[in-house]
RNA sequence: GGACGCUUAGCUCAGCGGCAGAGCACUCCCCUUACACGGGAGGUGUCACAGGUUCAAAUCCUGUAGCGUCCA
């Protein structure tokens, strides 16, 4: 006698003993095998920076969900993992911590110390998000485990680097870039966010030199650029200042003469004046105006902490925001304020200090994306034809569009950043600021170097500056550089550069690796749409660089998750939701179930959230104003104790209970986990007896035959869905095959059988592998409750299966996915069990009609054709018990009995005996109103039968179905008439 | 400012030319030996708005409004 299950599915025991299971097995490791197919994923490692987030669960359910489901279809599946070093958020993050701590700057600590705390972080928060894809069931093949600032990414970065710079695609210049002066870093655009800022807009005005009494007035929302202005800017069609253009002004501050110049991209007639201020080095629109302008020249005025440099004279020194007021002070007195007004303007935020950006003009290294004149590919180019023909492939496809349209831009991409943690860019540089010298250095110098293919060379004049990158680590050779003058960049690399590898150095690459070569290209990226310009593009660019391969044939883009009032989930926000508080309310095969299912094609997924009481258990309703950690304090609304809402909160509060937060969206995983779990437990209750054998379909009873043709139905549409990534598809099919077709039906009418010794064999049969089928479909998607149930059932069942049992592996990791006969789909039995379908729920609806006890057995009569009859009568068996019947006849010449309740169906009509039950008056009332619709309906098909257009245009078997519909709908109308009458004359 | 998407039941979302759907919530009846995380039944809609195409529009086209995201 088999073990008996509990009565409800317990996730958590589950999730424990798996994942030992799993692990020990080692069913998640791949070996590079020619004989197999690959499949293989690259997980977009998570940063180390926190631990993961609904967004991740999401991810990487859905990476775990292909992956599985390719697994057993036999792929030798490689998922690889890892996590991202995340340069600028990490080395903040622990800034932060050591600043609130310690009282200590970054400069207080020195650059070792400060790179050893951010390796111990690291090492604390790689623990715990690996910890937590293992938790959430993430078949990850954990001996591949890669970082991004690891060894071996390490060389892939440097080997990249140094092809790239002798290549000529990596080169140093001065360019505008986001200036975080509190961090005193460069950082990208995607670092950023803008927030409307309350602000002034200065009206000022400059003399036109050689004019008197002439002015040109400007308006600005930043008066101290007006010390790097190197032009004012009109419209070259503006009536007003035409005569102007080729004159200078004056700058009052500095008496500084500067062109008025015409661009019609910069100046727009239409607003304030019509005339700007040029400052190059210190807005993009300005410094864009520049490149079309060179003549103008570009000054900086900012030293990087945000103060103002030689540049500024008198202001030297000042901060800008002191010297925004001392300038404005300053031009009043001089007599060229001419008004300030306050104002709201959007400013430019550094996400990770929060202080605003300024604009401002650097030395960086840049990969260079333009198309090239020396006939080497330009990298943008090459990426983006990776995908216009089609060696990679967007689901949805409309992200292709994103991808081209950014690449088409064919911008520079900084990599530098002014940052301690990240790789050290692998650059040594001399600046000569007497030219004599530099040619020396070359004259003694070149030859050897130019011989070393470990080496390679860049220049820049004005000043002269040598740039040397080297291969590999190498003391020796920087020790004699360092004896030269030459010092190593302080810069490292901005992060994505590394990541942008990630597709082939966590293989191995610039190895030959095994690996490499069997795994690479991958088979499918999984990510957020955000991320495809800064990640995506990049790695099929690099891809093509380092081995003219693309990293990975598919790209999905998957949906991004919202919280309850349609904002994006973020940090920042604090609107987040923690995987872990679904993971202990519902269980890990509910959070995933939830994942998959709201993963559809178009649309973003709202979550609404609410706490729940961590003293009662009470769900309580989160408000907006309780967001972004603003509400401290809740109460309980049932049992009046205080809580703290649920959110990222850094720290437990001792006096505080904090609430996990809860979201009805997993009810349906959690519910439909533990109806699988009972439909086992059913079958387990019944396996007594049980005895292997194989099917013969063409045998079996309507009812099996039913349900296997729904079964290849189901499975085939699975099948399909995963190989188009329509994952919520895949949830709502097995969802609506398990619950509503085996649990509702076929469970319910099997009950009958297993009760009969003849037919209790086969009905074993066909439940076992039904069953056996249903958890290897429901497997990638709910791992755990799946391996609880595979193994039940294999001690009851040891063989099973359809059309011939066989036997179950040892996990169901590895059982192959189905693939049923085609020819067990059955149009034919699947019309006869629906219209059963009708007849019952129709009976049950005269039952409920008239609250009649469900123990009390109706009689029912059904007139029908003989045909149909005849199929009633041999399903009687079960319609009785599932309509709750005493007496069932089916024939073409039963009639009508005195008071009962009628059910019209297309090709039968049914009667319950409801005597001493119906009220007549009622009843008829309830006809009437039933009549009223059908002859609407009628008179609508009618009408479009009517129409010769539709006749005449509609495809025929639109046009038969009409007409077929109106035959039904009259035949209906009659029987009801008939009874109505009947009822009347009662 | 540009691009992409969204607006369908009280809520969260499917459907994307041929009789408007699911889950939750709601109403009624049931603790029937798989499951109350359950069973049975029921009600619920100007498919955002305005035009157009079509025999036929939630579905295709155009425009408007609101929302979201990305890029400037």
């Amino acid at each position: 006698m088999p073990t008996e299950l509990p009565k409800a599915y317990d996730p958590k025991a589950a999730q424990e003993r798996w994942l030992a299971f799993w692990d020990e097995k080692g069913f998640f490791h791949s070996e590079p095998d020619p004989a197999r197919k690959p499949f293989t994923i690259v997980i977009p490692p998570p940063n180390v920076t926190g631990a993961l987030h609904m967004g991740h669960a999401l991810n990487n359910t859905l990476q775990d969900v292909l992956i599985r489901w390719r697994r057993m279809q036999g792929y030798n599946a490689l998922w690889m993992p890892g996590t991202d070093h995340a340069g600028i958020a990490t080395q903040s993050v622990v800034e932060k911590r050591v600043l609130a701590e310690e009282k200590k700057t970054r400069r207080d600590l020195g650059r070792d110390e400060l790179v050893k705390r951010i390796w111990e972080w690291k090492d604390k928060y790689e623990a715990r998000i690996l910890g937590q894809l293992k938790q959430l069931g993430a078949s990850c093949d954990w001996q591949r485990t890669r970082f991004t600032l690891d060894p071996q990414c390490a060389r892939a970065v440097r080997e990249t680097f140094f092809r790239m710079f002798r290549d000529g695609y990596i080169t140093r210049g001065k360019r505008l870039v986001n200036w975080d002066a509190s961090l005193q870093t460069s950082v990208a655009d995607d670092e950023t966010y803008t927030e409307d800022t309350k602000g002034g807009f200065w009206t000022f005005k400059y003399p036109v030199d050689g004019t008197p009494d002439t002015f040109i007035r400007f308006s600005t929302t930043r008066p101290e650029t007006m010390l790097g202005d190197t032009a004012v800017c009109v419209h070259p069609n503006d009536e007003r200042y035409k005569h102007l253009i080729g004159k200078t002004v004056t700058i009052p501050l500095n008496g500084r003469s500067i062109p008025i110049i015409a661009d019609g991209l910069l100046a727009d007639p239409e607003l304030g004046t019509g005339c700007v201020k040029v400052t190059p080095a210190h807005d993009p629109n300005d410094y864009a105006c520049y490149q079309r302008h060179p003549e103008i020249g570009i000054i900086n005025i900012l030293n990087p902490d945000g103060t103002i440099n030689g540049e500024g004279g008198e202001f030297a020194g000042l901060d800008r925001y002191k010297a925004r007021e001392a300038i404005a002070k300053k031009m009043d007195e001089l007599g060229f304020f001419e008004g300030k007004e306050d104002r709201v303007v959007p400013l430019k935020y550094s996400d990770r200090s929060k202080t605003p950006i300024e604009p401002y003009l650097s030395d960086q290294w840049f990969v260079k994306m333009a198309d090239r004149d020396d006939g080497k590919p330009g990298l943008a180019q090459t990426a983006m034809d990776a995908v216009t023909s089609g060696r990679v492939a967007f689901a949805p496809e409309r992200y292709a569009k994103t991808y081209l349209d950014w690449l088409g831009e064919k911008r520079d991409w900084c990599i530098s950043r002014q940052l301690w943690w990240g790789h050290r860019i692998p650059v040594w540089s001399r600046v000569f600021p007497r030219d004599d010298d530099y040619h020396a250095m070359l004259q003694s110098q070149h030859e050897l170097w130019s011989k070393n293919p470990n080496l390679a060379l860049g220049y820049q004049s004005e000043p002269f500056v040598i740039h040397i990158a080297i291969r590999e680590p190498n003391p020796d050779l920087e020790a004699e550089l360092a004896a030269l003058g030459f010092a190593q960049s302080e810069d490292v690399l901005d992060t994505w550069f590394s990541s942008a590898l990630w597709p082939h150095s966590t293989l191995g690459w610039p190895e030959e690796t095994p690996e490499l070569k069997y795994y690479y290209p991958t088979s499918v990226l999984c990510t957020s749409r955000d991320i495809i310009t800064l990640w995506v593009a990049r790695m099929v660019l690099t891809g093509l660089y380092n081995l003219g391969e693309v990293p990975f044939a598919q790209v999905y883009v998957h949906p991004k998750l919202l919280d309850g009032f349609g904002e994006t989930m973020s940090k920042s926000k604090g609107n987040g939701l923690d995987p872990l508080d679904i993971i202990d309310l519902y269980g890990t095969d509910a959070l995933r179930y939830g994942m998959v299912n709201l993963a559809t094609e178009t649309q973003d997924s709202r979550m609404p959230v609410v706490n729940v009481c961590p003293h009662c258990g009470e769900q309580v309703a989160v408000k907006q104003e309780h967001m972004s950690m603003r509400t401290k304090r809740l109460a309980c609304p049932k049992c009046k104790q205080p809580f703290r809402p649920g959110g990222p909160w850094p720290a437990d509060d001792p006096e505080l209970k904090t609430a996990k937060q809860a979201s009805d969206r997993f009810e349906i995983g959690r519910n439909f986990a533990n109806k699988l779990w009972n439909a086992t437990r059913f079958l387990l209750m019944n396996l007594e007896g049980y005895t292997p054998g194989p099917v013969d379909v063409s045998q079996l009873p309507t009812e099996d035959r039913w349900l296997l043709s729904r079964l290849v139905t189901t499975t085939n549409n699975i099948t399909a869905a995963l190989e188009t990534f329509k994952f919520a598809d895949v949830a709502k099919l097995t969802y609506e095959f398990v619950w509503s077709e085996f649990c509702d039906w076929y469970i319910e009418m099997s009950k009958g059988r297993l009760k009969d010794p003849a037919a209790r064999p086969v009905a074993q049969r066909v439940l076992a592998g039904v069953l056996d089928g249903i958890l290897r479909l429901v497997h990638p998607v709910m791992p755990f409750v799946a391996e609880s149930l595979w193994h039940a059932l294999a001690e009851a069942a040891p063989r099973r299966g359809l059309p011939e049992p066989t036997e179950p592996t040892e996990s169901v990791c590895i059982a192959p996915w189905p693939a049923y006969p085609a020819a067990w789909v059955d149009a034919g039995v699947e019309a006869r069990f629906a219209r059963m379908q009708e007849l019952v729920r129709g009976v049950r609806e005269v039952r409920n009609r008239y609250q009649v006890d469900d123990k009390q057995k109706l009689d029912v009569t059904v007139k029908a054709s003989e045909a149909v009859a005849a199929d009633f009568t041999a399903l009687g068996a079960f319609i009785g018990p599932l309509a709750g019947i005493a007496n069932f006849t089916a024939s073409p010449s039963a009639s009508k009995p005195k008071q009962a309740g009628g059910v019209v169906a297309a090709d039968f009509e049914a009667y319950v005996s409801l005597a001493g039950l119906i009220d007549p008056a009622a009843e008829a009332k309830r006809l009437e109103k039933q009549l009223a619709d059908k002859r609407k309906s009628l008179a609508g098909v009618q009408a479009k039968l009517g129409n010769e257009k539709f006749v005449g245009s509609a495809p025929a078997e639109v046009v038969q179905q009409q007409r077929d519909l109106a035959a039904d709908l009259e035949n209906q109308i009659r029987t009801m008439e008939a009874n109505l009458k009947d009822l009347q004359e009662a």
